[in-house]
DNA sequence: ACACGGACCTGAAGGC
DNA sequence: TGCCTTCAGGTCCGTG
């Protein structure tokens, strides 16, 4: 499910419901997700209040009232519900309303708060993990010290771009996969990112740089492709949540159209251009694109 | 330093 | 119907 917009629509959705309260009750349902989970995990996190819920690259922070924060990663396909007391089911997260139907077998984590709002961590693959770190040690953890930029932050700039492709042999679609160049784009929207800027994912990286080292035309049109892309899924409420539905319980129709993903063999839609998307692997993953206005 | 393949795990979808 | 293969939004690790 998540790449940097769905997260944040996550968050969105997870931080009027989870701010200020207090956690009353942890039910950790197995010993690991990806992971294992931290010692005492459901103990140390009873009674504390959540400070503020923010989000890095594809993590969600919460910070705790003792100065912990509780780390999450959704993996491939984690997600969370959330029910209140004595609701019989879901309630909104946000806009959204997320889909609890399925098996309760992967129900791995149930938080319950001061109000009896419950929040259902469900994740069937357990790419998804829970770590809780000291505030101060984050910057410093293996897992955010290497990361990148933040796409929608000012620190992403065609210089910037420009300064970690010189010199690289990667092609376009690698480097932008890269969570230490740009921290929070996934297969999808660098996908989509390529395709508005109509730069080909075959391309090499370096061509973002001249030989100088400056940034050149393509690299502004790519931090402008990607600012875009992300904000129009986030304003769609993470174009991937395929699942959700609407407040009132009815299924969601304005589920937002990608350009190339998942469109091998149809037209292109650029006005004019008579291309076909194709489909292609690079380091394991698929690639669509369009031949004729992606160069 | 970098690039690539495989690994982790389950479920859905498609072919036969 | 059912079995088999392929594929899926992420990232980590080992091997060249």
């Amino acid at each position: 499910m998540p790449e940097l917009p769905e997260v944040e629509t996550v968050r969105r959705g997870l931080e009027p419901v989870l701010v200020g309260r207090r956690i009353v009750r942890v039910e950790q349902r197995r010993p690991d997700l990806r992971f294992a989970f931290p010692e005492r995990f459901a103990a140390r996190l009873k009674g504390r209040t959540v400070i503020s819920l923010g989000r890095r690259a594809k993590y969600l922070l919460a910070r705790l009232s003792d100065g912990e924060v509780l780390v999450m990663h959704l993996g491939m396909s984690g997600r969370f519900t959330v029910a209140a007391l004595g609701s019989g089911g879901p309630r909104p997260l946000g806009e959204l309303v997320y889909d609890t139907g399925s098996d309760p077998a992967h129900n791995h984590v149930v938080i319950t708060l001061d109000d009896g709002t419950t929040i259902t961590y469900h994740d069937p693959r357990r790419f998804g993990y829970m770590l809780l770190l000291p505030e101060a040690a984050l910057d410093g953890h293996p897992l955010f010290a290497g990361l990148g930029v933040e796409p929608l932050g000012n620190a992403l700039s065609p210089a910037y771009l420009a300064a970690k492709a010189r010199g690289r042999r990667a092609d376009l679609k690698a480097f932008l996969m890269d969570q230490r160049i740009v921290a929070g784009l996934g297969n999808i929207y660098v996908c989509e990112a390529l395709y508005r800027a109509r730069l080909s994912p075959f391309r090499a990286a370096a061509s973002l740089a001249t030989a100088a080292g400056k940034p050149t035309r393509r690299a502004e049109r790519l931090v402008e492709a990607i600012r875009s892309v992300l904000r129009d899924a986030i304003a769609a409420g993470g174009s991937t949540l395929r699942d959700y539905r609407q407040v009132d319980g009815s299924r969601g129709s304005s589920q937002h159209a990608f350009f190339v993903y998942g469109r091998e063999g149809e037209p292109c839609l650029t006005p004019g251009c008579r291309g076909i998307v194709q489909r292609s692997v690079q380091a394991g993953r698929s690639t669509f694109y369009c031949p004729r206005c992606q160069r």
